[in-house]
Formats: structure tokens, C-alpha cells, sequence
DNA sequence: CTCCAGGACAAGC
DNA sequence: GCTTGTCATGGA
């Protein structure tokens, strides 16, 4: 915990993840995949705020990726964008149908759409439907090679996962916070790839348990 | 101009 | 199983 520790001392209790809905907060962790946040805004911005999944639903596949256009990658995220939907519909666009399933069943579920592999299922799961489920994304990579916790940042997803799962208690809103704050740490200090910027909360670390 | 940003997939080994 | 080419925009 003594990274967190750190991180949390500079930042806070963050309770994140930028979207207005539930539905919109799914939008956005598909059109981020791969792509600069500030693209995936404007993306969001002419879906129209407070999107609803049956508006999805009752446009074309071309008109979709048009609006998403600015987002990159539209073709591919308007397919993976209608599977999400159609998923979600399943389950009468109700967060609690789907939050009364457990996580793995879910996972497994998520994992089976076409678009949506882990990071972005575990997104989901973590910021939208509250399951305790580790966020494994590129900073977080990052920030791991640079603590020299791994060897590089080319590491496999899921023994990143698991290790973080084993290091801290099973808490919703710590997996939730602490994923957050890597984020938001990033995108505030340590750019490029200097090893950590003097003013980085993490700058006096060095191998400490995450 | 090049490089990169909160990945995922299909094809090939 | 793991690795590689592809998908695309907008800002630095």
C-alpha cells in the first residue's frame, strides 16, 4: 500500500471516471481504447450528452461511426459500441440486473463481446457496475516499470491483475480510487518516459509494495 | 514531418 | 499459447 499511500496523499479521494451516466461511462471506455482522451470527448460531445443506449440502437452502423469519427478507429468502435449495447439490453438497460450477477460470471460475459477485451471489461466492471476487479491499462504499466517492480512495460494483463488483487484487500473503492489516481498522476506529472519528475508524489519510492 | 494516446482482433507461428 | 499488422483521429 505504500504507493497508493503516496498517490493518495497528493490527490485524494477521487471517486472517478468522467462520464454523466452509467451508459455514457461504457461509451467512453470503449472509444478510449487506444486513443487520447481529449478525442474521445469530442466523440461523446456529438453523440449529444446523456446518450441513451436506445438512441444507439435506432441509428445506422454508418451514422454511429460518423458521430464517433473523431474518436479513431470509428468502423471497429461503432461494431464494438452496437455489441456493447446489445449486451447491455439484455439486461433492460438496468444497472442492477446487471449488478446482481456475480464478477466472474460478468467478466466472462463481457470478455465473449466483440470489442471488449480486458482492460475494457474490467473497466466496466470496476467504475461502472462497482465489482472489485483490477484496472490494468497502459499507465499502469508504465508507472510499474518505472517503480522497477517489472523488468519493462511489456507485461502480460493478467498476472498484473492478479498481483495487484493479491496485494491489496478486496475493496470496491480502493481498486476503484487507486486506478484513479494512477491516471490521474499520470496525465498531472511523469510524461514521456523520464524515470519520475521531481515533483511526483512516487519520486521518493523506489521498489516499495504497491 | 513524425510520434503517440487509458486496446482489440485476426492471422500466422 | 504468443507475436504482429491493422484500425484512424487530433494534438504535441
Amino acid at each position: 500500500m505504500e504507493v497508493y499511500q503516496h498517490l493518495y496523499e497528493r490527490y485524494g479521494q477521487l471517486d472517478w471516471w468522467p462520464a454523466n451516466s452509467l451508459y455514457e461511462m461504457m461509451l467512453g471506455a470503449v472509444l478510449t481504447q487506444n486513443t487520447a482522451w481529449s478525442n474521445v470527448e469530442k466523440a461523446l460531445e456529438r453523440l449529444g450528452t446523456h446518450i441513451s443506449p436506445e438512441e444507439i440502437e435506432a441509428m445506422s452502423e454508418e451514422e454511429l461511426a460518423e458521430k464517433i469519427r473523431p474518436a479513431g478507429f470509428f468502423n471497429q468502435k461503432a461494431l464494438y459500441i452496437r455489441a456493447l449495447t446489445q449486451w447491455y439490453k439484455g439486461y433492460g438497460y438496468r444497472r442492477e440486473a446487471v449488478e446482481a450477477k456475480d464478477l466472474r460470471f460478468l467478466r466472462r460475459e463481457l470478455l465473449e463481446i466483440k470489442g471488449i477485451g480486458r482492460e475494457t471489461a474490467d473497466c466496466i466492471l470496476l467504475y461502472g457496475f462497482n465489482k472489485p476487479t483490477f484496472v490494468i491499462d497502459a499507465y499502469t504499466k508504465r508507472l510499474l516499470a518505472r517503480l522497477r517492480l517489472v523488468p519493462s512495460e511489456k507485461q502480460d494483463y493478467e498476472p498484473l491483475r492478479l498481483r495487484f488483487q493479491e496485494a491489496l484487500p478486496r475493496d470496491v473503492f480502493l481498486y476503484n480510487n487507486y486506478h484513479a489516481l494512477i491516471v490521474i498522476n499520470a496525465k498531472t506529472c511523469c510524461r514521456k518516459k523520464s524515470p519520475l519528475c521531481p515533483q511526483c508524489p512516487l519520486e521518493s519510492i523506489c521498489g516499495g509494495e504497491l
